[in-house]
DNA sequence: GTCATTATTCAAAGCGATTTCAAATTTTGA
DNA sequence: TCAAAATTTGAAATCGCTTTGAATAATGAC
């Protein structure tokens, strides 16, 4: 069922149908009724290859992944939340998977290049991203999820990791921890340097000297927290408390507290990173979990509006949000154990 | 940069150069290597949606995901798994979220109709699947990720979900339990009536009576296991083994029997199911996890390979794998204690 | 040297929509 | 009543590619 089909089938022009389809102030009200009616009923939808060729917009967004460490959970919840908010506009989304840096340079000089999206998501940034400066080299309309520091304007939603883990790592000084170990996320990323600057004023605010060995980078899995929180329990003095990255960081170091003989919220104390995902509630655990929260699925639904803001003509520069995160206390941290 | 251009800039018509790019052999060598040169050192990449209407074909594949309990950690996985097979073939991976099963359905209509994609990974399929029926109608290419029984040629992969569940209740039957709790997924997926199959099996075989106090259908979450799992541990007798749905459940349980003062491995026992998360090893677990494991990551990358093969033009009704489910025996399953 | 093949190249016709520009019809106003 | 304006419709160009059918150049057989 192509348009000329649906044309003829109405006694009408091409050009007429596709007015009274797309809204068109010129076109008498009762035929775009009728063409409406017909339309519906005969269950025409243009050809999207057709439409995007002559309007020039693909109608869809991209994602490129590098599938080791970036599809992992949070990802399925920011892609739940973006594509709750394209869906609605029937923008789509396209996903890209790579397995290294360079396939991922490549991939988004393809996308640019063969024109296959309006604009992209980009992720997981470092602090000078390079990906960012090529999108912009590249002209192609891109949304940072997280910040960069490239100098030019750059449309972003992040959270406020600094501020998040500085609150925390206050309140657990405030509690009179003194070792508090930070389960950071990888080098370079821009959210990992955040969180340490907010874990460094925290303990500086306080006098309280930086200790390397209580420092973890690493990837958010449970077996790498596991492991590290392992070998720092080791330590004497032993640290009294931790700040996970994420839910899965604090399953890994729960195991290890509990495999040392320990028990959280009394002998340790632990607050995490809580993306919120459906599935591991941090108030279901036992004991329930004291966090500093923010959903990830909100972030992915409001980068989707913003990327609709951005195609609509928004300036970049007019697109930032930083997004507060709440610090939520429950029964994993305590009181530092005298000892 | 488009065809037209690169043409002109090489004195060459269109046509050849089209050619010499799609690699027909009615074209001289020696222009086919100044033309890819020429192409390579100018970036030239054909414009996806022109490409598409003049070919017919969209280079797309679709996944559609009803956000609400589809876009998990189970999800991400399978995408990483099909992102890696279809990338290396240019083939676009599109993915559209829906809130309900009306809107599910809606959204294969409108796929289908605006012939965005070649074909369809269609997922969590029910015994009778009227989303594949539908697909077949509106003949649409589409791999099932599991089996459903329409009574007409599918293409699908799927594990062996019966067969896993019935070892593993065979095996905790030998152990010496008598009360094993089955947590399994939605009723009326195929998946869980097949789990359930197996489970019934196993306990028939042995003579062991079925009591439905002992089969939870839900999502797999951990709090809704913890919920199950909970209650289910204060029935008297009480049940001295699970098996868990997935990671997610073994998780929820695991809290309930803890809090119960119970301990596993020696008190109760469990065997979960394991999709293989990168960031959630059986094997790193306390104690280390008995699993049914099957790689999901895996069967995601086998069905890009097959959504390949479909569209290459092997028939769907050749395409059927079931494939094996290993049972790995660690730490958390052991000889029913007495008592 | 001629003629039939074979190897290369190109002009033009799609693909299915949107959109420009013009034409036909109806309404309006003097 | 009739010209001018407003409304409504349509033919054809366009988007950037592939592909058909024809034209030209090179080769080989006689």
């Amino acid at each position: 069922m192509r348009l000329k089909d649906l044309a003829e089938h109405l006694g009408l022009s091409q050009t007429t149908v596709s007015r009274a389809l797309n809204g068109y102030p010129e076109v008498n009200e009762a035929t775009r009724l009728r063409v409406a009616e017909t339309a519906a009923r005969l269950g025409y939808r243009p050809n999207a290859s057709a439409l995007r060729l002559a309007t020039g917009r693909s109608g869809a967004v991209g994602l490129v992944l590098r599938g080791a460490d970036e599809l992992g959970p949070h990802m399925s919840e920011f892609l739940a939340g973006m594509g709750g908010r394209m869906g609605t506009e029937e923008v789509d989304i396209i996903v890209t998977t790579v397995d290294s840096y360079a396939e991922e340079v490549a991939a988004y000089r393809r996308i640019a290049a063969s024109q296959k999206v309006d604009a992209i998501v980009l992720h997981s940034p470092t602090l000078r991203d390079e990906r960012a400066e090529m999108l912009l080299e590249l002209k192609i309309p891109f949304v940072l999820h997280g910040r960069t520091n490239i100098g030019k304007p750059v449309a972003w939603l992040d959270i406020d990791n600094t501020g998040a883990v500085e609150r925390a790592t206050s309140h657990l000084l405030d509690l009179g921890h003194r070792r508090i170990v930070l389960l950071n996320g990888l080098k370079g990323r821009t959210f990992a340097e955040h969180r340490e600057i907010g874990y460094l004023a925290a303990l500086s605010a306080r006098g309280v000297p930086f200790d390397p060995a209580l420092m973890g980078n690493s990837v958010f899995t449970d077996e790498v927290a596991f492991r590290l929180a392992q070998s720092m329990l080791e330590l004497r003095p032993r640290p009294t408390a931790f700040l996970a990255g994420s839910m899965m960081t604090a399953l890994g170091v729960f195991r290890a507290i509990r495999q040392a003989g320990l028990e959280l919220g009394r002998d340790v104390s632990m607050i995490a990173h809580d993306d919120v995902f459906p599935y591991l509630n941090a108030d279901n655990m036992y004991p329930t979990m004291s966090t500093t929260r923010s959903s990830i699925r909100q972030a992915g639904m409001r980068i989707g509006e913003l990327i609709l803001q951005l195609l609509a003509g928004k300036p970049a520069a007019d697109i930032h949000e930083l997004w507060p995160v709440e610090l939520v206390l429950r029964e994993s941290s305590g009181p530092a154990s005298e000892r």
